[in-house]
RNA sequence: GGCCUGAUGGCGGAGUGGUGACGCAGCGGACUGCAAAUCCGUGCACCCGAGUUCGAUUCUCGGUCAGGCCUCCA
């Protein structure tokens, strides 16, 4: 099977051809650096971080090249930086930093590209430039507009004309723009913002040119890929099409258009005014990230989803009941060696090519997790009747699938140990070794009350124990939610 | 007001014109000193109405409900 990619600008599903196999494009809008990320920007980054894995398994680690921008001029940015009294850098900064390690949490692996706006604005300048000798852009009170009326295809890609825009619009209209749709190129700094000189004044870019810009220095039109929230169809990404096309008489823009659909909160849309916002920054310190990943995974990607706290419980049950498998699978294989011939063997092969098809299908994420439980149980099955020597090679193919696969959608790639107590610092660790020795030492001596008694006093210290004939193990009982 | 999605079991969530994956939870049993983990077994759903069809959850139309966009927004 083939990639087939649901395009947002045709409306269907179709088979991915890159223009050049060897150098693959996709663009992802990236976040504005004025504050933390939330699990609702997350989720993108998730959705074409398994995509950036899955082309780069098909064309080849180096044949990918995925941009997502850094957005570190803007409003919001200049409010903080006045708000809070330190230069807009300190802003920048701060914010990339968190985005970095919150992203890295959430087993998203870092883009090739990041490129920074307040670092292409030549480039802007440079296509506003070209707009206004293309008659696609004009000049009026320090601000350059693009003219909509100059290009037939605006409004393709969301659906609606211009018409309907303007039927439906609901703020006033700056009286210097000659059309109401009209957006700005270029406009004017308020004092103490940051300003770059240009031939229309002094001032910034606006926002749908900066990736535009970025678009066509990092990657060279047309690009494959372009992806983004669904909210980013209209205005963003129309306008993001207009300029292109325009600036450079180019036919295409994308050649795909992906959007990931929207996350609510217990069914609210997230906003400051409803106080639902949620931080990926504080949800990392409660919750493995990799539970995270799992539960934006857990729907497809252009469906709604909505974050609930028990959808954050059954992900990380989910990976409970994989890990526990590798675990297993690990304790039995031990220091025994197997023989890994690992992708000739037919019904492995088939387990991961159902995953792999359910991945190159529009990236269905939820039958690929499917796919990953049938790769568990299989391995179950072998694990529990693992008495036959020969059984070992097919125990260790097992695993290794298990966690090859989990590679792809960026799951089960830290040890069991890990994933089961890795919550726990070195001091509890000591406590729970000592007491589970001593517990190990009392059921020897068949003194149940007082195996029952440790017993107790572990599962205060929130850790579930899990007897087997030779001693016991533990791990940290879950506490999402 | 304009434009656009979606509605599957207790929960999450695929999919299909012909008896509805997968996961979580539940229930019964096995194992266990008792548990946990594991194993065996098991109940439960396709929003409403009409149409097309031999047959619709799947197609068409209408309705209801929910959500999104039209303004910064993933």
């Amino acid at each position: 099977m083939t990639l087939a990619i649901h395009d947002t600008l045709s409306g269907e599903k179709r088979p991915f051809t890159p223009r050049d196999p060897s150098r693959v494009t996709m663009y992802v809008c990236g976040p504005t650096v004025y504050n933390f990320a939330h699990i609702g920007n997350a989720r993108p980054v998730v959705v074409f971080d398994t995509l950036f894995r899955l082309l780069r398994q098909t064309y080849g680690e180096g044949a990918v090249i995925y941009a997502r921008n850094i957005t570190d001029v803007d409003d919001k940015i200049n409010q903080a930086a006045i708000d809070q009294g330190v230069p807009i850098s300190v802003i920048t900064d701060r914010f990339t930093d968190a985005y970095h390690a919150d992203m890295d949490a959430l087993g998203a692996l870092r883009p090739t590209i990041e490129p920074r706006a307040t670092a292409h604005i030549d480039a802007m300048l440079a296509m506003i430039g070209r707009l206004i000798e293309n008659k696609a852009a004009y000049a009026a009170e320090g601000h350059v507009l693009f003219d909509t009326q100059a290009f037939p295809d605006y409004g393709k890609l969301s659906g609606r004309s211009i018409d309907d825009m303007i039927a439906g619009a609901r703020v006033e209209v700056a009286p210097y723009k000659r059309h109401p749709a009209d957006f700005v190129l270029w406009k004017p700094s308020k004092p103490g913002e940051p300003e770059w000189p240009s031939a229309w004044g002094a001032g910034r870019p606006g926002w749908h040119l900066e990736c535009s810009a970025m678009v066509e220095t990092t990657l060279g039109l047309p690009i494959d890929i372009h992806g983004g929230g669904h909210d980013l169809i209209f205005p963003h990404h129309e306008n993001e099409i207009a300029q292109s096309r325009c600036a450079d008489h180019a036919p295409v823009y994308a050649n795909y258009w992906m959007h990931n659909g929207f996350l609510t909160m217990d069914a609210e849309k997230m906003s400051k005014s409803l106080g639902n916002v949620l931080l990926v920054h504080d949800l990392i310190k409660q919750v493995p990230g990799e539970a995270i990943r799992w539960a934006l995974l857990s729907a497809h990607y252009r469906a709604p989803l909505d974050w609930t706290g028990d959808l954050l419980v059954q992900s990380r049950k989910s990976l409970d009941g994989l890990y526990g498998a590798l675990q297993d699978a690990n304790t039995l294989l031990g220091e025994n060696d197997y023989d890994p011939e690992v992708w000739d063997q037919p019904q492995v092969a088939a387990k991961l090519t159902a995953i792999r098809d359910a991945l190159e299908d529009d990236l269905n994420t939820p039958r690929a997790i499917a796919g990953l439980f049938e790769l568990s149980k299989a391995l179950r099955a072998l694990l529990n009747d693992a008495g036959e020597r020969e059984a070992l090679n097919q125990i260790g193919l097992y695993r290794d699938a298990l966690v090859a696969a989990g590679s792809l959608l960026g799951f089960l790639q830290v040890d069991p140990e890990t994933w089961f107590q890795g919550g726990a610092d070195d001091d509890l660790k000591t406590k729970v070794e000592a007491l589970l020795q001593a517990r190990i030492e009392a059921r020897k001596a068949k003194d149940w009350p007082t195996a029952d008694r440790i017993r107790d006093e572990l599962n205060a210290l929130n850790v579930v124990v899990m007897d087997n004939p030779e001693g016991a193990t533990w791990r940290l009982a879950d506490s999402a939610g």
